[in-house]
This record gives C-alpha cells, sequence and structure tokens, in this order.
DNA sequence: AGTTAAACGAGACGGTACGTCTGGTCTTATT
DNA sequence: AATAAGACCAGACGTACCGTCTCGTTTAACT
C-alpha cells in the first residue's frame, strides 16, 4: 500500500537534532499548492518548492533525494481508501464506488496532481506505475465487482461488455478532471444522473427492439 | 477560424532575404513531436525548440516572441474540420461526429499537446480558450444539434438531460486522451460499440419500470 | 608608401552600376568618428561600422574583407606628408619637425586612431608594422638628420646621445597623445617651448660643472 | 587611498559558506593576464574572465556586477606606493621620483593596464578619474615638491617653467608605457640619463647666451 | 552540565539553459 | 553590378536556476 511515506529515517540514532515533522508536511503542502496553481511535475524544482514552503533547500534534500521520490510521498497523501460498497442494490452500489472517484475530482489539489500526472506519465513512470497500481486498480476492481454482482442478480444486461459499461460510467468524471472542469460537479447529485443514464440509456424504447 | 496562422508578416516589403518556409513547419513539427515525446508547454523552451528542428534560435524568435503565440499556430495545425453528418439517422450521426473526435484522439501527437494544454490550461490562458473557442465549442455544437434531432425525431427519448448523453458519448474519448491510453482504441469499431450502450442502456429492461 | 588606398578594384569592368565613392569616404569617416568617440579597434565591427556610415552591410563587406585592410585605408588617411625643414637654424629646424608632430597629436581623430593603434599592437601586428614604416620611421630620420647636422654646427653638444635628446624633445607630444590630454596643447607656442628647454637645460649653470 | 578593495562585504554575516580569497586573486590575476596579452578593456567580458580565472561565472558575477567595479580593483592592484625621496639632492630626488613611474613602466602587466585604460578614458570615466587621483596626482606632486626645493636650493634655473620641466622627464617613460616598446627600458640606468640630460640641455654652452 | 551529532538557514560554488544581441554570410528585390 | 533590406547560422554575454557544498547556529540525545 501506499500508506506509509518513504521518508528515509537514518540509520542509527545516537544523538542530535529532530527533523522536524512540520517541515515533512509543509514542503509536501507546497507541492500540493503549487502544483495546484498550474506548476508541472516536471516544471517544479526541488528549490522552488523549498522556497515555497519557507523552508531551506536544504530540508528538502535531506528528505528526498529526487523529484521522485518527493512526488512518490506526495501521491501517498491523496490516496484515501474507502469501504467497498454495502451491496444494497446495483444502482447505489455504482454510485457508491463513483461517489469515491468523484470525490478525488473535486479535490483541487488531488486532481491537479493526477492530471498532471497523467501529462507526465512518460517521464515520472515509476510515479505513474504506482498510481495505477494504488489508485486506479483498486478502484477499477470494485467497480468491475459491482457490476459483475449486477449481472448476476438480473440488473443488468448479460449481452453487454461489462468493461465499456464501467469506462462509460468512470469517464465523465475523469474527462472533467482532466479538463479541470471541476466546479459546477456535484458528487452526489451528478454520479446518481450518470449512474441513471447509463442504466436506462438514452434511446427510445421501440428503438431497442 | 483558427486556420490562418499567426505568423506575423513584417510590414512593408521591398527587398531583403524571404523567409524560409520550410523553417516555419520544420519548427511546428519539432514542437508537436517533442510534446508527443512527454514534453510540457511549460518546459519546452524556443531554444530547445530550435535545436530539435535543427534551426537557429534566431529563425525561432524571429517567427515568434513567446511560447504562446507559437503554440497558437500548433494549435491552428492540429484543428481539422470535418463536415457536419448527414443526418442518415441519429445512431449513424452519432456515431460519425464521435469519429472526429476518435480520430484526433488516436493521433498521438494531437492529443499529447491536447493533453499538455488541459494540464497547464492556468499557464496558457489565451492559448486554452481559443483551444475552446476553436476546437470544443463547435463539436459540442454538431453533438447537440444532432441529439435535438434525435428527439425530434422520437430516436431519443425526450426526459433526458441532452447535455449530459452528450458528456456520456464523449468522456470515454477524451479520458483516454487524458490517460494516454491511446493504444487499443479503434476509432470505427469503439465509437460504434459507445454509441450502441448509450443508446440502449447497460441495466436489464424490467429494471426501468 | 601608404598613400595609395589598397580598395580592391573590382577585376573587368563590364557593365552594372558604379560603385559609389562617397560610400568610400562615408566609411571611413565613420571609422575615424567611432575611433575618435572612445571606441576599439577591436571592439569596432564591419556592421556597426555600416550602421554608423548610414550604408549597408554589404557595401562595406564587398570593399574590405577584413577589419585589418579597412584601418590600413583608414591609417592612410592620417598621414600627411610635409616637407623636410629648411636649415635655418637648429632650434627652428627642431620646432618646425616637432610641429608635423604636434599638428597630428591635436587631431582628434588621428590621435585616436594611433592611442587605439597602440593599445592593441599585439591584435593588428601588419597594421602596427606598417604604422611604424609609415610614419614613425620617416619623422625619426627627420628629426635624427636634424640633430645630427646641429652638433655638425656646434648648435649642440658633441657629448650627448642623440636618441636620447630625439626622445627627449617627442615624448611630451607622444604622452599627450597617448593619455589623450589634448586640449590644452598649442601646437606653436608648446612646441618652441619643449624645443627651448631641452637646448638649455634646467639645471642652474653652476650645476654644469 | 585605493589600496583597500571595493570587493562588497555581504552586509550581515550569520551563516553561509565562505567566499574563497583564491577566487578573488585568481580573477585580478585573469585581468591582468589577459590586458597584458593584448585584450581590450572593453572587450573583455567577465565571462571570458572566469574562463582565464578558471572560475565559475556565477563567482565573478556574484563579485563584480559590472567590469567597472572589478577593474576599480584590479588598478588597486597596481599601486604600489613608494616613499617620498630623502631630499640627498635634487638630481638623485629627481631619479627616485622618475624610478617609481620606470619600475610600474617595465612591469608588462602594470602598463598593459594603464595604456589600455588610457585608450579607453572615455568608456571608464570613473575608473579613469579614480587612476588619475590615486596613481597619477600623487606622483605628480611628489615630483613638483622636488623641482620646487630644487629652486630653492638654486639646483635649478628660476626661471624655467617646473611644469614643463616635470612633463620633460615624465614623458619619456610614458611614452614607452603608451607605445609598448618597455623591453630595452633599465629603470636605472635611464632615468639616471634622463634626469641628466634635461638638467643639463642639449644645446652648446655657447648657444644659451 | 558538558559533549556529541544532527537539523537547519544562509550562501558560495560549478554547471547548465535561456533569451538577447551581434557578427558575418547569403539571398532577394530594386536601382 | 552595386545597393538596401533582411533572413540565416554561429556564438558570446549576462541572468537565473539547480543541486551540491560548506559554513555558523540551534536543538536534542547521551554521557
Amino acid at each position: 500500500m501506499i500508506q506509509e511515506p518513504v521518508v528515509q529515517e537514518p540509520a542509527a540514532r545516537q544523538g542530535g537534532r529532530q527533523r522536524d515533522p512540520a517541515t515533512d508536511s509543509a514542503i509536501i503542502e507546497a507541492v500540493l499548492d503549487m502544483v495546484a496553481a498550474g506548476a508541472t511535475l516536471t516544471g517544479l524544482s526541488l528549490v522552488a518548492i523549498a522556497k515555497q514552503a519557507g523552508v531551506s533547500r536544504n530540508s528538502v534534500y535531506r528528505r528526498w533525494k529526487t523529484k521522485d521520490e518527493l512526488y512518490l510521498d506526495v501521491l501517498a497523501t491523496i490516496n484515501e481508501p474507502r469501504p467497498a460498497p454495502d451491496g444494497a442494490g446495483t444502482r447505489e452500489d455504482l454510485a457508491a464506488v463513483l461517489r469515491t472517484l468523484a470525490d478525488r475530482v473535486v479535490d483541487v489539489r488531488a486532481s491537479s496532481v493526477l492530471r498532471a500526472l497523467n501529462a507526465e506519465a512518460a517521464t515520472f513512470p515509476r510515479l505513474h506505475r504506482r498510481y495505477f497500481e494504488e489508485i486506479v486498480a483498486p478502484r477499477r476492481e470494485a467497480m468491475t465487482a459491482v457490476l459483475r454482482r449486477g449481472v448476476e442478480r438480473g440488473e443488468l444486461r448479460d449481452d453487454v461488455d461489462l468493461d465499456l459499461v464501467a469506462e462509460l460510467l468512470v469517464s465523465p468524471l475523469l474527462a472533467r478532471m482532466a479538463s479541470g472542469s471541476t466546479d459546477h460537479l456535484d458528487p452526489v447529485r451528478d454520479t446518481r444522473r450518470i449512474v441513471d443514464l447509463v442504466l436506462r440509456g438514452a434511446g427510445a424504447p421501440d428503438d431497442d427492439a
């Protein structure tokens, strides 16, 4: 799991001043703020981050050798695991799974980081892989599980491509995250509307025959 | 329209060597290639672009004072207008409109630029606005027109939010563009499948009542 | 001799527009003015000279391939030969020879060029050699001739080093040229005073024994 | 006095790495060497100096914002004050004062810098003024004092222009410095000969009447 | 309490890239 | 063919960072 930051504990501890934990978070906050303000992952430098955090360069470099490692810890901050939906019904379960995503999309700093990460995946392969393993994959599995159960329950057609359905459900939120048009998004209402429309379809009933 | 590049024609022409048009395109190609290779809009420098284009710095700065202006011309390159769908039927028209988008998504260089532009919208507001006016808005109108006609024809329900339907149709492609997972996308097949699923819905028929 | 400029006559003259002789002198004047204004020989560029002369770069490069060649022609402009003194008397002859030098020292443009040339002798060896052969050597010979005649006539001691006497006579003017403190120099009066003092000496008569 | 270089001490010293004093002198040495090798004051760039000194550009710019300021410190290096002559006799005192100058003339680096400075006085007015105040003026006063005392003692005529005598004494050395023909100069012997000749005069004794 | 060791801010340092400017060459249109 | 205008490449210059390093200072653990 990503939960545990990789800030290296210095080996043997026999004396000396302690690291200020406030510095750790000040730096990570600085990254989140700057990225949310439009900075690029590549464009950010440890120096600039230090300045924004009100901390000496030294204090940043002491903790992370590279931006890559720092960003791993930043990414860990974003992931906020949720319990699996309770299985009340397919419609509600889908909405619940989507909510997890929608909440992150609405969080400006989180969505900014993820948007930046997508745009620069090639530059940060390790970071991008981690993003997939820790954030994307679990959600996808949760979604798939709900969909499969929906078919079993007879609440979903059994002749549809579930992967496509999942993509259809998730994409509106992802697209908003990608474009940054996150303002008018109401996590509760909009996830509900998306689920409804995907389940019901937009075509006229006759048209289905 | 964006079609006409803004490369400034120097005022009065009475003598002097002519600008090499090959240089213009070499520079724009360089930008497209570098962005497709993972570069950031902010991260690119006119110097690096010149190097990649095999052109002197001077020749770049002579044409564009800022990256912003250069990118405007790059963006113009991407926009490839398509005729409106012929109106054979809602299903076919929707697929046709989506195709325009899907083709751009599949084009690595185009989608890379747009992905980068989305990620750095804050840094290039003028560019982003232009992107909306010239590329996004026309497609959206085309899509809306088709949908409205579908309702009039009775091929679409009249109780659905057409904006949401449009978003549902478009988002899978946008999301792929955003994440760069563009490899397995088949413009013809996949647009068809998306349209079908959105029209028909994924829910079991009984469930609709 | 330096008198004949080395401006290359274009080989065969078969037709086409004629060179504008005004351009030649405009360029040389430009050099003189710029050097007098403080420019360095190395620091001047043909481009800057063209601009100052109000002439296209082309027109300069067509005439002189290098600064070196151009400066040779500039130097030729400075040398203004004078007839040998008439031999009325040593005192008058010395003053006459010094006058030639003093007049050049007073000419701001000439002295500026020579001062610059001295400072950058290492960079323009050919030019510096030419300067010696064409300007310095003739004057020195003239001076030596007058001094030798003075000894023969019994107007000068026969136990002094004539080279040193010559140096003593010439140096005040050269030093002024070198330092640029040329303002308060009156060629007629000051050469006279220098000659008088050198002949007579500053020591009290008794002191000589 | 000029003795104290103007390398700016950053105001408050509370921390940070110390400047390497070896870097200071390496840079100044570089300037002296390059000017002695024929470089122009204007032509030198802080970049070239840094390269020659084997130091990063940064380290130069950190110390001096402009060439002007750097050259002030270079000039300070050249000035080497001497005690006033002891007053044994006018002849000896004059020789002693001239020696100070002759030694500087013989020092290739010092004379190169001063020659360059004279040639480019217009470009570096502040530097040139300083040169006068710190180097020229004191020597001139020393010289004048000796001469005046010579008159009082009856060792010099009382009807000569002492300023002219001073100029006559000093100019041969200055002229050599200006022309760079410094090789065959023997400070001890030549100053002596100059003083002797100026005191005694070159004219035949009868000629004075 | 004194010693030791590390955290911390400040800033020197070498290196690299950027955008500007200029120099000399080449090309085009005009005279 | 000479000229003016200007595109073009090459390279230097001064600036701005970046990441490393070395200081002097402060804080905490361990004698």
